[in-house]
DNA sequence: CTTCTCTGACTTTTT
DNA sequence: GTCAGAGAAG
C-alpha cells in the first residue's frame, strides 16, 4: 500500500531502474533527483515482492546518517510491520556490514573476535608513539595516519609498496612506519577502519566456500553514494555481485578524491568490470529550481573528467540566484542575518529552513555574532560537537581493556592516568620488554613482575594494576551498564568525574546500558558524532562537507573569495581545485528555492587582515543568470545621509497576544515599519503566519 | 609532580 | 586569535 502510495510519485528513469534485473544497473544521478528514494524503493520493491528471496539484500553507504536514512525509508515502504522484519536485512555503512561478516565467521584469519575496533584517534595516538619511537618527527603524524590509511584503503600493502615504487624515491621511513604499525596493531588483535574491509577480502579469499555463502544470500546489493567508494570497497562489491547490483552515484559530488591515487573515473571503472551494464540517467532534480540548475551547472561544467548531465527541474524558475560583495566580513554577516529576519517576518520560511555555509569552521564566528544581534536561532552543526570527549575516553579505555588485555593504546591511556605512581622510567622498561618479546605491554608487565627486574615497590604498583585488570577481564560477558558498575567499583575513575561527565555516562547507560560490551565498543567505535540533525526552530550553519546530503528552501554560501572557496591551500593542482569547484557546487544544489552567494573584501584570516578577490569560480556564471550586487561601505552621500529615525515605539512586543476579527487569537512574532505604518507578524495557530498593516487589522490585545 | 609560559600550527572529515 | 602540546620552573 505504501509503496504503492510513493511509486506513483517516482520519474519514468526511476521506475525503469527499479523494474529492470538483466543485468548491472550504474545510476547517475543529479542533486536531488532521487537517488537515494530509488535505492530505498527498489529494495522495498523486491522485498514485497518475493521475501523468500529478497529477504537478505545487500544496501550499503558511507555514513551512518544515511545508512540510517535509507533503514528508515526501507522500514516505511515495506508492507508489514517495519520493526520486525528489517533486523536481518543487511543495511548499513561498508564498516558495519564488514564487522558483523567478521563477527559472525568467528574471523578465521589470525585475527579473534574480541578484537578492538580502533577509530583515527586510537590510530593517531599508536603511530605518535611509532615514530616517538623510531626517533621520527612526531609532529608528522596526521600525515603519516593519512598515508597509512590511504594505501590501506587501496590495498597496497608494504611489500607490494616496496616493489611498484622501487625506482621513485619512496620515503623508506614511511614505509618502516608502516610496517610497524601493521605489526603492532597485529599483535594488539586491533582493526582499525580500513582493517575491516580488508580482512573481510582476505576472508573470502581465503575461504571460498564462506565468499559463496554470502553472494547467495545477498540476493541483490544496492550502494549509494557509489561515487565515494574506495578502492577496497569496491573490490569487496566485485567479489560479491553478479548481475544483481545496482549503484547509485554523481561524480560531482565526490569530495576527498582529490588526493586519489586512482586518476580513472570509478563510473567508468564500473562499466568496464561489469559486464552489459545498465546505464540509467537521472536527471530531473526535484529538489532546485532552474535558475539554481542554470547557475551551479555553469560552475561544475568547467570541471575535466566528469560525466556530462544535464538537470532540468519542473519546478517555476524561481528566484533570481543573488550575489553580494561587501566592503567587510562584518557588513557580510549583518547582511545575512538582516536577510534571514526579513524571511522570517514575511511567513514564508521558519528558521529551520535556511542554512548558511562557508568553508571553513572559522568563518562562523562573525556570523553567528550577528545572528545573535538579530535575535535569530541558529546551531552550528559539525565543528567542536566532540563526542568522544576526554573522560569518555578514559572510560572507554578501561572497557576495552576488559574487552582486550591486549590493547596496548587503552593500556597507556589507563596507566598514564595520575596517581598510578607509575614513573616513565618503570613504563619505558615495560615498553622495552614488550618490544624486545613482541608481547603486547600487558604481558610484559606480568613478565616483569615475576623477574627480577623491579623493585618491590614497583612490583607492589604494578600487581595491583595487573589485579585490577585481571579482574575485570575475567568478566567480559557482561551488559555495559554491569562493565561500568564494574570500573567504577575498582578505581577511582568516577569520583574524580565533574556533574557534566557524570551526566555523559548515565546518557551512555540510560540509552545502550544493556547492550553486551562487545558490541557497545564496536558500536562506539563505528559511530561518530553526528547525532545532532536539524534543532526545531533554528537556522543551521556548517561547512560545505558537512552539508553534502542535505537540502534546505533557502541557502547561504559565505565568503566567496578567492582563498576560502577555492582555498589557497587547494589551489595548485587541478585535482584540488576540481574538488574546491564540486564543493561549491554541492553547496549551491542544496538550496531549494533561494540561493544567496557573499563575499567580503576585508576579512581576518588568523591573525591576520587580508584583501579577498571575488572568488574565481564566480567568473563561470553568466551575468545574466544571476543578480550582482555590490554594497559599498561607505555610500558616497554618507557623510550627508539623514541620521537614523528615533526608535519607533512598537505597540505591541513580541509574545504577546492579540485577537483578530476573523482569524481569531494568535501571537505577534515581530513588530516593524514606520511609526504611522507599522507592521505585524503573527503567528494564528489555525491560520499560520500573517503579515499584517497595524492600521487596518483590527488587533485587540488580550 | 604540578603549574606556568612559550611556541607554533592552523582546511575540510567519514568510518 | 586560539588552542594544544612541550619544556621550564616551582
Amino acid at each position: 500500500m505504501s509503496e504503492n502510495l510513493a511509486l506513483d510519485k517516482l520519474s519514468g528513469q526511476q521506475s525503469a531502474a527499479i523494474d529492470y534485473m538483466d543485468s548491472p544497473i550504474l545510476v547517475l544521478a543529479g542533486a536531488g533527483c532521487g537517488k537515494t528514494q530509488l535505492i530505498t524503493h527498489k529494495f522495498a520493491h523486491l522485498y514485497n515482492k518475493n521475501r523468500e528471496k529478497y529477504g537478505s539484500m545487500l544496501a550499503v553507504t558511507l555514513t551512518n546518517k544515511a545508512a540510517g536514512e535509507m533503514r528508515d525509508r526501507i522500514a516505511f515502504a515495506i508492507d508489514d510491520d517495519p520493526q520486525s522484519n528489517l533486523k536481518g536485512a543487511w543495511v548499513g555503512t561498508f564498516y558495519s556490514q564488514c564487522n558483523r561478516i567478521l563477527l559472525k565467521e568467528k574471523a578465521s584469519i589470525g585475527i579473534t573476535t574480541d578484537y578492538v575496533i580502533y577509530d583515527s584517534e586510537d590510530q593517531c595516538r599508536l603511530i605518535r608513539h611509532i615514530l616517538n619511537d623510531m626517533k621520527l618527527y612526531e609532529a608528522l603524524y596526521k600525515g603519516v595516519a593519512g598515508k597509512i590509511s590511504y594505501f590501506k584503503s587501496s590495498l597496497l600493502t608494504p611489500e607490494e609498496l616496496l616493489s611498484t615504487y622501487n625506482n621513485f624515491d619512496f620515503d623508506e621511513k614511511l614505509l618502516k612506519v608502516y610496517v610497524r604499525y601493521q605489526d603492532e596493531m597485529k599483535r594488539m588483535n586491533a582493526l582499525d577502519y580500513d582493517d575491516l574491509i580488508a580482512y573481510t577480502l582476505r576472508l573470502f579469499e581465503e575461504n571460498p566456500d564462506v565468499l559463496d555463502s554470502y553472494r547467495q544470500m545477498f540476493s541483490y546489493i544496492l550502494v549509494d553514494e557509489f561515487q565515494d567508494t574506495t578502492y577496497a570497497q569496491y573490490q569487496f562489491l566485485k567479489l560479491l555481485a553478479r548481475d544483481n547490483i545496482l549503484v547509485a552515484g554523481d561524480d560531482d559530488q565526490t569530495l576527498y578524491k582529490s588526493r586519489d591515487f586512482e586518476t580513472e573515473n570509478i563510473l567508468t571503472k564500473f562499466e568496464k568490470d561489469f559486464a552489459n551494464t545498465k546505464l540509467l540517467r537521472l536527471e530531473q532534480s526535484f529538489r532546485c529550481t532552474q535558475n539554481i540548475l542554470t547557475v551551479s551547472d555553469s560552475v561544475i561544467s568547467k570541471n575535466s573528467h566528469r560525466k556530462h548531465k544535464i538537470l532540468w527541474s519542473d519546478k517555476i524558475a524561481g528566484e533570481k540566484v543573488c550575489h553580494y560583495w561587501f566592503m567587510a566580513e562584518e557588513d557580510e554577516a549583518k547582511y545575512i542575518a538582516k536577510n534571514i529576519k526579513d524571511l522570517y517576518l514575511k511567513g514564508n520560511y521558519s528558521y529551520s529552513d535556511i542554512a548558511i555555509l562557508y568553508r571553513v569552521n572559522l568563518q562562523s564566528r562573525v556570523i553567528e555574532e550577528a545572528l545573535k544581534n538579530e535575535r535569530i536561532p541558529f546551531k552550528v552543526i559539525g565543528s567542536s560537537t566532540l563526542y568522544h570527549k576526554r573522560q569518555m575516553k578514559d572510560l572507554i579505555s578501561y572497557l576495552r581493556l576488559i574487552w582486550n588485555r591486549d590493547d596496548n593504546v587503552s593500556l597507556r591511556w589507563v596507566i598514564n592516568q595520575p596517581n598510578k605512581a607509575i614513573t616513565a622510567n618503570t613504563l619505558n622498561k615495560i615498553e622495552n620488554e614488550a618490544k624486545k618479546e613482541g608481547i603486547s605491554l600487558y604481558k610484559a608487565i606480568v613478565k616483569l613482575c615475576a623477574g627480577k627486574g623491579f623493585s618491590a615497590s614497583i612490583k607492589e604498583k604494578l600487581g595491583t594494576f595487573l589485579t585490577l585488570i585481571d579482574m575485570l577481564s575475567a568478566k567480559k560477558e557482561v551488559t555495559l551498564s554491569e562493565a561500568i558498575k564494574l570500573v567504577g567499583s575498582h578505581t577511582s575513575y568516577i569520583e574524580s568525574l565533574d556533574e557534566n561527565s557524570l551526566n555523559d555516562i548515565s546518557e551512555i547507560m540510560y540509552r545502550s546500558g544493556n547492550m553486551a560490551l562487545g558490541e557497545f565498543l564496536s558500536t562506539v567505535s563505528l559511530t561518530t558524532t553526528n547525532d545532532d540533525t536539524r534543532c526545531m526552530n533554528c537556522v543551521s550553519l556548517m561547512t560545505l562537507y558537512n552539508v553534502k546530503g542535505m537540502e534546505f528552501p533557502v541557502v547561504f554560501i559565505s565568503g566567496l573569495e578567492d582563498g576560502l572557496i577555492p582555498y589557497f591551500k587547494a589551489t595548485e593542482t587541478t585535482e584540488d581545485l576540481d574538488e574546491e569547484r564540486r564543493l561549491f557546487y554541492l553547496g549551491m544544489t542544496r538550496a531549494k528555492d533561494i540561493l544567496f552567494m557573499t563575499g567580503a573584501r576585508k576579512r581576518r584570516l588568523y591573525a591576520k587582515f587580508q584583501d579577498q578577490e571575488p572568488s574565481r569560480f564566480l567568473k563561470d556564471i553568466p551575468k545574466d543568470c544571476c543578480l550582482w550586487i555590490e554594497k559599498n561601505a561607505i555610500p558616497a552621500n554618507a557623510a550627508t545621509r539623514t541620521p537614523p529615525p528615533p526608535p519607533v515605539e512598537f505597540p505591541y512586543n513580541t509574545g504577546c497576544r492579540v485577537k483578530h476579527p476573523k482569524w481569531g487569537i494568535g501571537v505577534i512574532r515581530d513588530c516593524y515599519g514606520e511609526q504611522n505604518d507599522i507592521k505585524v507578524t503573527v503567528n494564528f495557530p489555525n491560520v499560520g503566519v500573517k503579515r499584517l498593516a497595524l492600521k487596518y487589522a483590527n488587533l485587540e490585545k488580550i
